[in-house]
DNA sequence: AGTCGATATTGACAGCCGTCGATATACCGG
DNA sequence: CCGGTATATCGACGGCTGTCAATATCGACT
C-alpha cells in the first residue's frame, strides 16, 4: 500500500497510491493520504498563492510580492507557503535575502488525475 | 464574476467561474468559491463516500450500506452526505424508507479541470 | 561590528469541523 | 393505530486551523 512513510507524504505519494477516485472504492489509508493533499490546497489563500506562483513561472515568485498581493500578514503568507511545501506542491530556493517559490511540475496534475471520472 | 448567488454555490458554479488554476491568478471571490468546493471533498470519510457511490453506479448507494462500510456512526455518515450534497457532488433520491445517493455527473471532472496545468 | 531588510518561527486566540449520543421524522408492515 | 426500521437533525465537545503580534534568523551593505 503505497509508501507507508512517516515523513514526506507528498502529493506524488498520494497520487501514486490508487486509481482515479471513481474507479474503485479507496481504502481508509489511501483516503487519508488523498485528503491530506486536498486539504493543503483547499484554502482560499493557498489557492491564490498557487495560482500566482504558477502564473509567474520562469522566475518563481518571491514572498515580498505575494505578501502584498494577498491581503494577509507576512507570517501568515509564510505559513501557507510552508503548508504547500510540506504537501509537495511548492519548492523554495533562496537567492540572497529573498525566497523564491515555484510549482513542483506535475503536482497539480497528479491530483487532477485522481478526480477525473472518465 | 460568475453567479454571485447566496444560496447554492455548487461545484459547477465554482468551475464555471474561472480558467484552470495555473492559467491566471484567481481573485479573492473565485478562490473562496473554489476552496469551498475543495473543502467539501478534502476529508477521508467523504472521499470514501464519493468513491463508494461512484463505484456503485446503476442503482446508487443507500445509506445503510455506506454506514457499515465506513467505520462511522450513522449520524456522521448522514452529515457527510449532506455536505457533499450541498456542495453539488451528490443527489439524493428516496425510495421507500431508503435514501439512495448518486454522483452528479461531471461534478468531479469540473473540479479536475481547474487543477490541471497543461 | 552594526544596522537594515526579508523571511521564518513561536505563542496565543477565535472560529470551524468531525464525531457522537439523543432525539425527531418519515415510512412500512401488521 | 402501533411498533419497528431507516434516515435526518440537534446539541455538545474536543481538536484542528487560519490569523496575528512578537520575536528570531539570516543575508547584505556600510
Amino acid at each position: 500500500m503505497s509508501t507507508a512513510t512517516l515523513l514526506p507524504l507528498t502529493v506524488k505519494d498520494a497520487a501514486a497510491c490508487c486509481a482515479p477516485l471513481a474507479r474503485e472504492p479507496l481504502g481508509a489509508e489511501q483516503a487519508e493520504d488523498l485528503a491530506r493533499s486536498l486539504k493543503a490546497i483547499a484554502d482560499p489563500a493557498r489557492l491564490r498563492l498557487v495560482s500566482l506562483i504558477a502564473a509567474s513561472e520562469g522566475q518563481g515568485a518571491c514572498v515580498c510580492d505575494l505578501t502584498d498581493l494577498l491581503d494577509l500578514g507576512q507570517p501568515t503568507v509564510s505559513h501557507h507557503l510552508k503548508v504547500l511545501m510540506d504537501a509537495g506542491f511548492l519548492t523554495r530556493s533562496k537567492r540572497g535575502t529573498w525566497a523564491y517559490y515555484a510549482l513542483v511540475p506535475g503536482s497539480l496534475d497528479a491530483l487532477s488525475r485522481l478526480l477525473v471520472t472518465t
